[in-house]
RNA sequence: GGGCACGUAGAUCAGCGGAAGAUCGCUGCUUUCGCAAAGCAGAGGUCGGGGGUUCAAAUCCCCCCGUGUCCA
């Protein structure tokens, strides 16, 4: 970044001068009379004992200070989103404000909901877990708070010059810092391709924000200027709150109440855990994550783990529930959401901890075992072992020590070396967008007027064509749906031409066609939609929501859509859930899907502002992810289900027709996917269970409602068939072994021990047994020649002592250039059949022959 | 999303290239007025599914499916 990007007028006019810091280098700019930026580590705290600030503040007299100050200039104060960034693929949560407005907003193809705004936004910085409690300031969750501007060329709201000027009137005239005591560090920010300068602002030794300009997208070693700039700041609340507080860590300052109750049982640093790890659960499982071994819920399960493993070590400790309940409280004096489903809330929790008891008894289990063998064997478990089982079992070692008799010293750096396990794994995505394959649309085509928003019924219509590139042509407007949402495109004609696929570009609807369209910009073209298409995805979507709603009434608040997809043939939703729900369970949703289709309620669908919309529904409005814009486009099912949806929509639930729940599966821990047809597919789909059931029926010859009686029967007789061919074959073997015993040339004593040696036809386990039954006495060799499929077979068997079948086997194995092998009792070889098998046989009775001493 | 571990009798598990096992539970018999207990006998297994390697696979390799766990 060069220099200039820095040189601001309001730094000139106000007589900041530029420094360097003497420790890290980097130029500052200040009022005061500084030789370094004012931010560890260049420098100690400054405010534990000596707040900064005009007066302590607590967290929400801060956060509305902080709010109320950018109100009063101009901004727009907005809602929290959820800390689950649902609607972006590349991270699992909202790890800054500027989350919220990516990638749309950011990117241009949606106005942001207000411009400029300011949040405060909870973010999660797993990063930091390690760190919670020992540094004094790290929070896995934190509020993040912001004031944003988006500034598109014909529209410029502010940029550096007042977002500087903002943020030191903030710290100065509003909250009473020290002009001089503030440093403005230069810093080059870059993420997403995006880059621009940045400034670090530290006082008495705490970075208490970071001023972002989002000014050049990287193009190669070039820098282009973006379309749109973006003013993105980020100051964290709790160290303004500790800052103008002054207490030794930020902990007791921004938890204060809590923070007592629970010292009196703990040590600081496990306080800090148990209340950081408290406010953070509340907020993932308000937001709709279930604990799972994998995604978003891995991180919720951590957590709640971390906190258990504490907690089992005082015994007078209040309960992990009683905890988040305490912490919950709290919260939701000014996040109401999270009060609302505490009782669901805390059954979530309580399943997680009986899997956690289940799983520990089972690896305690396990590790007792291993730990007999090692005691049996002399030897005794390695920090290995230790590894090991923490990896794949999930004991923490502390836990796997105590059942070891012998316990190796758990490593210093024992989770150091976790990591290093896990080094080499390359996560790999495989997201594909569903603009994919859609070409760039030129700026100046202007943005295409979606009409299926407005009237999802109308399938023929005409509009003129604005841009063509091969076989895509963007129309000023359009009936056509494009692919998003879960829900797959229309299909249909534009003029004579297939539309074979529609998708989305930003603004622009793009109508993918079967060959390249003959048309010009202007030509005005006739449209068609496939009715039945249409009519079908409406029904899957309306049902979608249908069945999210009775999830959610049946199974709890927790339950959140995790991903829905809508084809014609099919339609499955993936909810949040913690264990697979239970038949009776279905059999309610069923019911009441169902019922509320009979009701034929209304489903309306209409635009309304973001802010209104919350205030009415509340955060479960995203269940497809967070959509940006000032206006939500919001689909209710009266009195069932509101959610804020792009998709095409029944009008009264009635057109749904009958809902046919097809499969129900756990695709992972922690989500749960149904799968489901509605309307005429549903229909169908019945005709064909029941064509299935009554086939089964006929070839079975019941009545289909004997079905399962019939079956059983039929399972009943292969069994007994089975047993009595079992029996056969082994009555068979009977006889054959008492013949044979009979037989005086196959049978030879020599002292104690028989030698049975005899030509059969058998396959290799009628072999085997039929030696066990030979050998069933002690002193008994059996010698057992068969030929099947161009082989020859040679089997030993012996219970004599003295004899060894495998050294038989060896000893005759040349003979018929056979392979085999196996141990005293029994013995193998495979080789050529006829004439040199016999010889084998020979060979290997002489041999029985000798070894018995004759 | 990736790594690792695990799927064997109704249950808990052993076996980890050579003739499928243990404990509990179950059935029958003995003993008892009866129960419990004990003793004896017995039933119960496509060793998760599918490919491959091998004379030989529960065991080794590959691919699925399921479960657990750790890491992102």
């Amino acid at each position: 970044m060069e220099a200039a990007e820095y040189d601001l007028a309001y730094f000139r006019s106000n007589g900041f001068h530029r420094r360097a810091c003497v420790v890290c280098g980097s130029p500052f700019w200040t009022l005061g009379d500084h030789d370094r930026c004012q931010e560890a580590p260049c420098r100690d705290y400054g405010f534990l004992g000596h707040p900064v600030f005009r007066r302590p503040y607590a967290l929400r007299e801060m956060r509305e200070a902080f709010l109320g100050f950018f109100e009063h200039r101009g901004h727009t104060r907005l809602r929290r989103y959820p800390t689950v960034a649902r609607w972006r693929n590349d991270v699992f949560f909202t790890q800054a404000s500027i989350y919220d407005f990516q990638p749309w907003v950011t990117s241009g193809a949606i106005p942001p909901p207000a411009n400029p705004l300011t949040i405060s936004q909870p973010v999660l910085r797993f990063i930091d877990l390690e760190e919670v409690g020992r540094s004094g300031r790290h929070l896995t969750l934190f509020e993040m708070l912001a004031h944003h501007a988006f500034n598109r060329p014909d529209h410029e709201v502010y940029f550096k010059e007042r977002t500087v000027e903002l943020c030191h009137e903030l710290f100065t005239a509003e909250l009473g810092a020290p002009a001089t005591g503030l440093t403005y560090k230069e810093e080059v920010w870059e993420g997403g391709g995006n880059l621009g300068p940045s400034l670090s602002v530290g006082l008495a030794g705490l970075e208490v924000a970071t001023l972002v300009f989002m000014e050049y997208v990287r193009d190669g070693e070039r820098l282009k200027p973006m379309p749109l700039t973006v003013v993105d700041t980020g100051y964290g609340l709790e160290r303004l709150v500790w800052a103008s507080q002054g207490t030794r860590t930020a902990y007791e300052a921004v938890f204060a109440g809590e923070y007592d109750e629970l010292r009196r049982s703990f040590p600081p640093r496990e306080t800090a855990i148990l209340i950081d790890h408290a406010r953070a659960l509340n907020f993932l499982l308000t937001d709709g994550v279930v604990p799972s071994n994998g995604k978003e819920g891995y991180f919720a399960r951590l957590l709640l783990r971390r906190m258990l493993r504490l907690l089992s070590k005082v015994p007078e400790a209040p309960s992990l529930v009683a905890i988040l309940d305490r912490s919950g409280r709290e919260l939701a004096r000014d996040y109401p959401e999270i009060g609302e489903h505490r009782d669901d809330l805390a059954r979530v929790v309580e399943a997680e901890i009986e899997r956690y008891r289940e799983a520990l008894e089972r690896a305690r289990q396990t590790i007792r075992r291993q730990d007999a063998k090692y005691r049996a064997e002399g030897s005794r478990a390695t920090e290995e072992d230790l590894l090991r089982w923490y990896d794949s079992l999930g004991v923490p070692p502390d836990v796997a020590v105590e059942e070891l008799s012998q316990p190796p010293a758990i490593p210093e750096d024992f989770y150091a070396r976790v990591a290093a396990r896990h080094e080499s794994e390359r996560p790999t995505t495989d997201y594909v967008d569903a603009s994919e394959g859609f070409p760039e649309v030129p700026a100046s085509v202007p943005g295409t007027e979606v009409l299926y928003y407005l009237d999802p019924y109308t399938v023929a219509f005409e509009a003129h064509v604005v841009h063509v590139d091969g076989p895509f042509v963007v129309l000023e407007r359009t009936y056509f749906y494009p692919t998003g949402g879960g829900q797959v495109a229309d299909r249909g004609h534009l003029g004579d031409l297939e539309v074979i696929d529609v998708g989305r570009k930003g603004p622009h609807v793009l109508h993918r066609l079967e060959r390249a369209a003959p048309w010009h910009p202007g030509d005005r073209v006739r449209g068609r939609i496939d009715p039945r298409r249409r009519t079908q995805l409406m029904q899957h979507h309306t049902a979608t929501h249908l069945l999210n709603g009775a999830l959610r009434e049946v199974l709890g608040p927790h339950v959140w859509q995790a991903g829905a997809h809508k084809a014609p043939e099919l339609a499955r939703i993936d909810v949040t859930h913690f264990r697979s729900p239970s038949a009776d369970e279905l059999r309610r949703v069923d019911r009441l899907i169902n019922a509320v289709v009979r009701e034929n309620r209304p489903v309306k669908s209409y635009f309304e502002s973001r802010t209104e919309a919350e205030r009415r529904f509340g955060f479960t409005l995203y269940q497809g992810g967070a959509v940006p814009g000032k206006e939500l486009r919001i689909v209710e099912i009266e009195g069932f289900d509101v959610e804020a949806c792009g998709g095409t929509h029944c009008t009264h639930t009635s057109e749904v027709g009958a809902i046919q729940l097809v499969d129900v599966e756990r695709i992972q821990d922690g989500i749960v996917r149904l799968s489901f047809a509605s309307g005429e597919r549903a229909l169908e789909l019945r005709e064909e269970h029941e064509a299935t059931l009554k086939e089964a029926a006929r070839r079975l010859g019941v009545p289909p409602e004997k079905l399962p009686e019939g079956i059983d029967r039929l399972l009943g007789e292969v069994e007994e068939s089975r047993k009595v061919a079992k029996a056969r074959t082994r009555g068979d073997l009977e006889g054959m072994a008492t013949s044979l015993l009979a037989d005086p040339t196959r049978t030879a004593a020599v002292g104690p021990t028989t030698i049975i040696a005899a030509t059969v036809d058998l396959d290799r386990a009628g072999l085997t047994e039929l030696s066990r039954i030979l050998s069933r006495a002690d002193g008994r060799v059996v010698l057992l020649a068969s030929e099947r499929e161009g082989k020859g077979t040679l089997f030993a068997g012996s219970t004599a002592s003295g004899v060894s079948a495998l050294a038989l086997i060896e000893q005759s194995r040349a003979v018929f250039q056979a392979k085999g092998g196996g141990n005293p009792s029994a013995a193998t070889a495979v080789g050529e059949p006829g004439e040199p098998l016999q010889r084998a046989l020979g060979a290997a009775r002489e041999a029985a022959r000798q070894a018995a001493g004759g």
